[in-house]
DNA sequence: GTTGACCTTAGAGCTAACTCTAAGCTTATA
DNA sequence: TATAAGCTTAGAGTTAGCTCTAAGGTCAAC
């Protein structure tokens, strides 16, 4: 039975992070001592190691708590719930990744564009584009 | 002379986030009417599209804001205080990437892992690879 | 002269995931 | 036994960039 720095400690996750957590209903201590220390046991701590992994992987606190309810009752979950979740992030993360690489292409053009010198910027061809608007847009969210 | 709602039409921008903006020292009317609407003219309205354009690119506001006190003083600011600021968000943006593409990558290698059919989840090799922890760690940040 | 669209402000609410604070109780160490 | 480290809670604060609301004033058209 680990107390909650050593949760953190094991877990690399921060005691605030624990208990936010718990609020959450990602994690739970099977036991309180007397004075209402949370007492964390084997199963309690491979759950919260596999939150620290899903969220490693950049799954949301959503996703997980999906994903956590599939866990605890493998037999009535299939596969493609699991897949579906996945590849939904998956999506997402291309999704961002085209953004990403649009405003990677515009910054690129605008750096070539510019000398970066020490002269004044009365000429500077990167504020020139961007006063004639005439580069991609690259954002549909932030 | 543009009222609010028509340089939102030009610009693109919500009146509310004109506004906005307004109250973040990025765009401003240099008229009001007896009632207190906003009169935006065309060197305001040119102000609005470079922040419009500088944000479609990525540019956080705070970046904008030292692009717009570099745009009205081209003469005391140099190229190469412009290149930084690209530069700056290039970086950030490449390290985001790099996180995105980790992400990618290992959701790839989990979605090609399982079946993805109406099996129950007791055997999913996500679920197993998440529980066993043998993931790579993709994110800095979220 | 009245309807309805548009404008004003200050300020609250939203999202996501923490992060921290205050005030107080518990426990281990010296 | 005193001190410090660690635990508890509820709740506020942070970040970025909006987005919306309430309560009210203005203006053009019919």
């Amino acid at each position: 039975m680990l107390k909650i720095s050593e949760l953190a400690a094991k877990t690399g996750l921060s005691t605030h992070t624990i208990r936010f957590y718990e609020k959450h209903g990602l994690i739970n201590a099977s036991e309180r001592s007397e004075a209402g220390y949370r007492y964390y046991d084997d199963v309690d701590i491979r759950r919260a190691q596999f939150v620290k992994t899903a969220r490693n992987i950049g799954f949301s606190l959503e996703d997980i708590s999906q994903l956590l309810s599939i866990r605890v009752d493998k037999t009535s979950h299939s596969c493609q719930e699991v897949t579906d979740i996945t590849q939904y992030k998956l999506d997402e993360v291309n999704a961002r990744l085209v953004e990403l690489q649009s405003m990677q292409n515009t910054l690129e053009i605008l750096l070539e564009s510019c000398c970066g010198g020490p002269e004044n910027a009365t000429h500077c061809s990167i504020m020139d584009a961007l006063e004639a608007g005439d580069v991609k847009s690259t954002r549909s969210a932030a």
